[in-house]
Order: structure tokens, then C-alpha cells, then sequence
DNA sequence: CTTTACATGTAACTCGTTACATGATTAA
DNA sequence: TTAATCATGTAACGAGTTACATGTAAAG
């Protein structure tokens, strides 16, 4: 059977993304260019987007009535395309978020490579580890300055801030265990150069 | 003009999934059964993957000449398609190594969820890290069972071994992390229950 | 007689990426 | 005149998921 008939009542799967470009639409009405620039500030630290895919799933949340689109032309500048939530959005946000969602899996292809480890590549192995080393670094301070700078008392947070104050002390602490892996990675394997 | 034809001089691009296969192969000839449950022992861990894809990648890697297939007729059992890499298919792994590899974003829609915290769903979101936290203790408890079986001593493992010492011990430290934060999460919330 | 384990697959789809197209304005 | 920023999109593909199909044999 097909799956547009197996779903035909109305039940519902995946569209993470969605979800998130609402959130971000429920903060403040934008276009999509906006959008793409908010998600590289914030949301994308949890849910990376290219403005290709926000494009596209702009228009089916339109075509679904969840979002509400307006033409502004600008002076000296190309007309942009606003987006704002409908109520109809509104509600389905308010709902998916008691929907329980799943546990995202781990995916990245240097743990498959570690897998790989050998003397011939040891010091390539070693060079990766640097380079992710230096990305979590920048990031890190990117993410602390963030909280610095808007989450410094996050008792005194009204409740939506706290939770976006939870989810960025998660990629803090994520990012300050990541360095200390590397650390101990790259001791481990600087012990094992030269040696089998 | 077509991906076909831009891809045509033998470039290459993501396929994760076959070069995590290939691991595992180059540990042990197995069939896809046989793949898919060694993926939940291990390297599932790193490189999430069902049985379906599994048997579709190993095909595509029995075409390129990557892997060398087998039938196996078993008394009492189904016959079984038994696969082992080939030389081609050792030199592309040992070449892919070398490759740099593009850093993996995380996506978990918790943490969007976060983002629309508010005083009517908060309780549902305790109860959604409180869920999380104890699906990462059980995954934390079977990670260390298996470095305390194999991996008790890093330094004196052979460099293979020491590369999964390492893969494994990024798990543990991650779900260490997490729990640290389901814990301060937890706490935060459980402040903000009735107040705005 | 039913469930679990073994064993291999196809169909249909959604999600996400990469390449490419288009065109205006502003700053070096 | 060249590059960068603003702004919106299409085409084609790869990656991954879910549902479903098919069958044997052992264990309860």
C-alpha cells in the first residue's frame, strides 16, 4: 500500500525542520534569507539548515495554512518574502511539543575511522583529531559569548529563555567534553607513534 | 548540467555507511544478518544503520568490486550471502582514511523543544529529559561493560585496538556529560515549576 | 499453535545536500 | 570591474526510514 494512504488520516512523521522554522517564526516574522541567518545564530547549533531546504519547507507550511506569507518590496533592495505564523501554526506547535520525541543517534564518521587506526595512518588520525579540536574550540567561545551575553542569571529567565539557557549549556558542556577527549585522544596517540 | 555527468571522472561523496560496512567486514567476513547485529554490538554506536539499508549498500559495494560475495547453505537454517572484502576494497579504505572528514552537526529536536518552553509544557518536558536521561544511563552502562571486558588497559592494545578504545570512551564521556546536564536541566525546571 | 530467531529483500517515500540560475545594489 | 551582500529559487541526487513481502526452523 502506499504511504499516502497509510497516512491518509491525518497522521503525522518526521519534518523536524519545520518545527524549527517555526520556533524561530514564533520569536519574530521573517523572510527566508532572515530565517537561514537566524538558524547559523542559534536554532542551527541544534538543527543546521541551508536556505535551499528553509526555501522549500517555507512553502509547504504556507501551503498547509501554518504560516501566513507577505510581499514587501524594498527600496534599493530585492523584495522579500515575510513569513508569519498563523494560529492554525501556532496550535500545531503547541501540540508537537508534548509528542515524545525520539533519541537522535550519534552519526560521525571519525569514531568509523578511529575504527581504522594503524600505524600507517596514526598521524593522520592525530591531524584530525587537531582540526576537530580547533572547530570545538571556536565554536565553544562562539557559544560562551552567547551566554555571556544574554543568559548571564538564568534563574532570573522568564521560561522560554531558560529553556533556549538549557539547550545552549548543552553544547557548551557538550563542547568542553569534546576538548578534553581530544586531549586525552591525542596523548593516547602520541604514545603509540613509532611503537606498534 | 547532471551530477552523472560532474561526477563522471570517478570523484566520490559521502558514503558513510559503506566505509563503516567495510569496517566491520575487514574485522570478519560476514553476511548482512550477520552485519546488521555486529552494527547494534558496536559500531552502531558511531554509525546507526537498519538491515534494509544494510543489504542495499552491500550490494552497491558487491558491484564496484569492493566485496566478494558467497552463498552459504546452512542444514536447518536459511542460506546465508556471506561477504569479504577484496583487495580493491582494502586499498579504498586505507585511502579513505587519509580523506578529511566534514564535522557532523548534531540534530535533536529536544533541544528545539527547549526553545519553546513555557510554563504550560514545562512539565511535559521534564518528563521528556527525565525519559532521556535513562535511555543514556542504559546505553552509558552497556558502553562501560564493554570497556571494562576489552579495553582495561589502553596502552598495552595493539593500535587497532586503541582506536576503539578511544571511539568508546567519547561515548562514555558523552553520556556522562549528558546526564551532569539532564541533572542541572532537571533542577532548573523543577525551580521554575509554578512561577512564570 | 504461536512466537522468536534466522535470513534476505523491494517499494515508496521523506529528508538533506550540492550544483546551479537569477538579478539587484554597494563597496573596494 | 570585481567581489560581496541581499534575496529567492529549481534540478538532481544521495542518504535514510518505514512499511511490507517471504520463508524456514526451533522453542514454548
Amino acid at each position: 500500500m502506499l504511504k499516502a494512504l497509510r497516512l491518509a488520516s491525518g497522521e503525522e512523521f518526521d519534518m523536524a525542520l519545520q518545527h524549527a522554522i517555526m520556533t524561530a517564526l514564533l520569536e519574530d516574522n521573517m523572510s527566508g534569507f532572515e530565517l537561514a541567518r537566524a538558524f547559523d545564530a542559534s536554532l542551527g547549533f541544534f538543527w543546521r539548515a541551508t536556505h535551499q531546504q528553509i526555501y522549500q519547507e517555507l512553502k509547504k507550511l504556507a501551503d498547509k495554512g501554518l504560516l501566513r506569507s507577505q510581499i514587501i518590496p524594498q527600496a534599493g533592495k530585492p523584495k522579500k518574502i515575510v513569513y508569519s505564523i498563523t494560529l492554525a501554526g501556532r496550535t500545531t506547535m503547541a501540540r508537537w511539543v508534548f509528542e515524545t520525541s525520539k533519541v537522535q543517534e550519534a552519526k560521525d564518521d571519525l569514531f568509523v575511522k578511529l575504527y581504522n587506526l594503524s600505524s600507517e595512518n596514526l598521524s593522520h588520525m592525530v591531524a584530525e583529531v587537531e582540526l576537530r579540536r580547533g572547530q570545538a574550540m571556536k565554536r565553544l567561545y562562539l557559544y560562551e559569548q552567547i551566554r555571556r551575553a544574554h543568559y548571564r542569571d538564568p534563574e532570573t529567565l522568564p521560561t522560554r529563555r531558560k529553556g533556549i539557557y538549557l539547550a545552549l549549556g548543552w553544547g557548551i558542556q557538550q563542547g568542553e567534553q569534546f576538548l578534553q577527549w581530544c586531549d586525552e585522544a591525542l596523548e593516547l596517540l602520541s604514545r603509540s607513534e613509532g611503537s606498534p
